[in-house]
DNA sequence: AGAGGCCCCTGCCCGC
DNA sequence: TGCGGGCAGGGGCCTC
């Protein structure tokens, strides 16, 4: 589940569960994609947070006093189709034993990650190195969002990129273009155009949130949160998963096309190519 | 420096 | 029914 708004629905909901609690233990058979979890134990988390699509659980010492800020950290991403659960399951990767119960993390196809590090050190993780700002955050600033848009390539790859912004994934990417109105494939954005993707993508991963993110799958129940809940935004997906069926703007079909090795949705109407026409001087 | 391609994995759906 | 191909909400690494 894991675009930014999954994540954060994660994190709300696995929070109480583990908020306070002593790790005792964590195993799994795939050191390689779960890295010295063996620091975790005996620890207890002292709080849970998130970094575009990363959830961050802090490790304190056991007998570290409450206003001591933790000094582990243990790192989760989610991939694609990673998940907590309360039961243990055919694709249950990880097992996290805490004082109060256990729970099992769930990754069909094992592109999730876990590491524990010292807080703050993401040293050899360029993705959250040089992650952006929280686009619900006050550090996500209008200028300078315009400033390296209008220096970007195709828009859609660049979102992903994590640079410009955090959290933005396939999903929201497409959502925001589309409400946008630009082309996934526009490069150099003009300044009306970065501020109204700007708004846009604070729009769509406030909703998104407020949501409880999106569910997508079958009905099979592989995209839901640890306790069966699923999210709702789905139902308002504008171009997201839409090819075929009408743009609810204007009702010409929307388009899916690969952009960047992504599914990319839009419709060709509201959302035109720009041409890059006469060079403009850039003097500003 | 930065963009594009390929790879990591498993499951599911579709068409033949 | 069986099987091959394509596709899936991400990101790291390598190459130009």
């Amino acid at each position: 589940m894991p675009e930014l708004p999954e994540v954060e629905t994660t994190r709300r909901k696995i929070e109480p569960l583990l908020a306070g609690r002593t790790i005792l233990n964590i195993t799994h058979d795939a050191p390689h994609r779960y890295r010295d979890t063996h620091l975790a134990q005996g620890r207890r988390v002292s709080g849970l947070s998130r970094r575009g699509k990363y959830l961050l659980l802090h490790l304190a010492a056991p007998d570290a006093p409450e206003e001591m800020p933790h000094d582990l950290e243990l790192i989760v991403h989610l991939g694609m189709t990673g998940g907590f659960r309360l039961e243990e399951g055919p694709h249950t990767r990880v097992t996290l034993t805490t004082d109060a119960g256990k729970l099992y993390f769930n990754d069909p196809r094992r592109f999730g990650k876990m590491a524990v590090v010292p807080a703050g050190e993401y040293r050899g993780m360029p993705t959250l190195t040089g992650m952006g700002p929280e686009p619900l955050g006050d550090d996500f600033r209008e200028e300078e969002f315009a400033r390296l848009a209008a220096q970007a390539g195709a828009v859609k790859p660049w979102l992903l990129s994590q640079k410009p912004v955090s959290g933005v994934g396939n999903i929201y990417a497409d959502e925001s273009l589309w409400r946008a109105r630009i082309h996934p494939a526009q490069t150099h954005l003009t300044r009306e155009e970065a501020g109204r993707l700007y708004h846009a993508v604070r729009e769509v991963m406030a909703e998104a949130v407020e949501a409880g993110g999106s569910s997508l799958g079958n009905g099979s129940g592989n995209y839901r949160q640890h306790d069966g809940d699923v999210g709702f935004f789905q139902g308002r997906h504008a171009a997201y998963g839409r090819g075929g069926q009408p743009c609810p703007r204007c009702g010409t079909d929307i388009r899916k096309v690969v952009l960047g090795q992504r599914g990319t949705h839009f419709c060709p109407e509201c959302q035109p190519l720009r041409a890059e026409g006469g060079r403009q001087k850039a003097d500003g």
